[in-house]
DNA sequence: GCGACAG
DNA sequence: ATCTTGTCGC
């Protein structure tokens, strides 16, 4: 069995040490988006790392990860079954951005420490949370237009937004993640959007970790 | 006790 | 997350 106590203590500690003020300068020129998959099995975890050049958000480098799975999915403790792969796949990128969406939770988090924020404060860049679903906290409704967002609060905190980035599709869930403030961090997703649900380097991330047909078709083409 | 629960 | 067919709507 896994003893999460140790986990969790290690969570609050680290949660102490997340930055949520802007430590990045503009101009960017290189912005990355990280997320993980896993091959049928469930005994390989796959984390694909996009590299995007701002603003014209093409994909210039990727980098794929390929690593035994070692943990089972426990909400909550999500980084600890992701991070080993993300790091792999991290450490093997030749350009390095200076900022990184993650596919999941940073602050929006029970403890604070989401897998976007652990995985940067573990690599000491700014990330931001962008998640699909609610893990925790409360969040009113959000208007079925474009960029409507609604405040994620637990009690008084506010952890993030609930943000609708596309008519008809569920909102997003927008946190800091490391290094940046909310307000950056939401305008920087903005800038990414292309008219799809995910903003461009977490769509990028998520069809290379998943090998969807974007990506498979981008393959193709590059190899004409 | 029951429901909720990122990926 | 992954597997998986058809179906509805823009």
């Amino acid at each position: 069995m896994i003893d999460c106590r140790i986990m969790i203590a290690e969570q609050k500690e680290k949660a102490a040490q997340i930055i949520t003020r802007d430590q990045f300068s503009e101009p960017i020129s290189l912005i990355a988006g990280a997320d993980v998959g896993f091959e049928q099995s469930g005994q390989v975890t796959r984390a694909a790392i996009a590299i995007l050049a701002y603003p014209s958000l093409t994909l210039v480098e990727y980098k794929i990860a390929r690593i035994k799975t070692t943990m089972p999915y426990i909400p909550g403790l999500l980084s600890f079954r992701e991070l080993p792969a993300l790091l792999a796949a991290w450490q093997s990128l030749i350009l390095k951005p200076q900022l990184i969406m993650v596919d999941g939770h940073g602050i929006s988090h029970p403890r604070r420490l989401g897998v976007a924020s652990h995985f940067g404060l573990t690599i000491g860049l700014p990330t931001i949370g962008v998640a699909k679903k609610r893990l925790c906290g409360e969040s009113l409704p959000v208007a079925n237009e474009i960029a409507s967002k609604q405040p994620l609060f637990d009690n008084d905190e506010q952890l993030g937004w609930v943000w609708r980035s596309k008519l008809r599709c569920n909102p997003l869930y927008i946190s800091v993640g490391h290094k940046i403030s909310l307000s950056t961090a939401c305008m920087w997703v903005e800038r990414c959007m292309r008219g799809y649900r995910l903003p461009e380097p977490t769509r990028w991330a998520d069809a290379i970790a998943s090998g969807r047909p974007l990506f498979l078709r981008w393959l193709a083409q590059k190899s004409e």
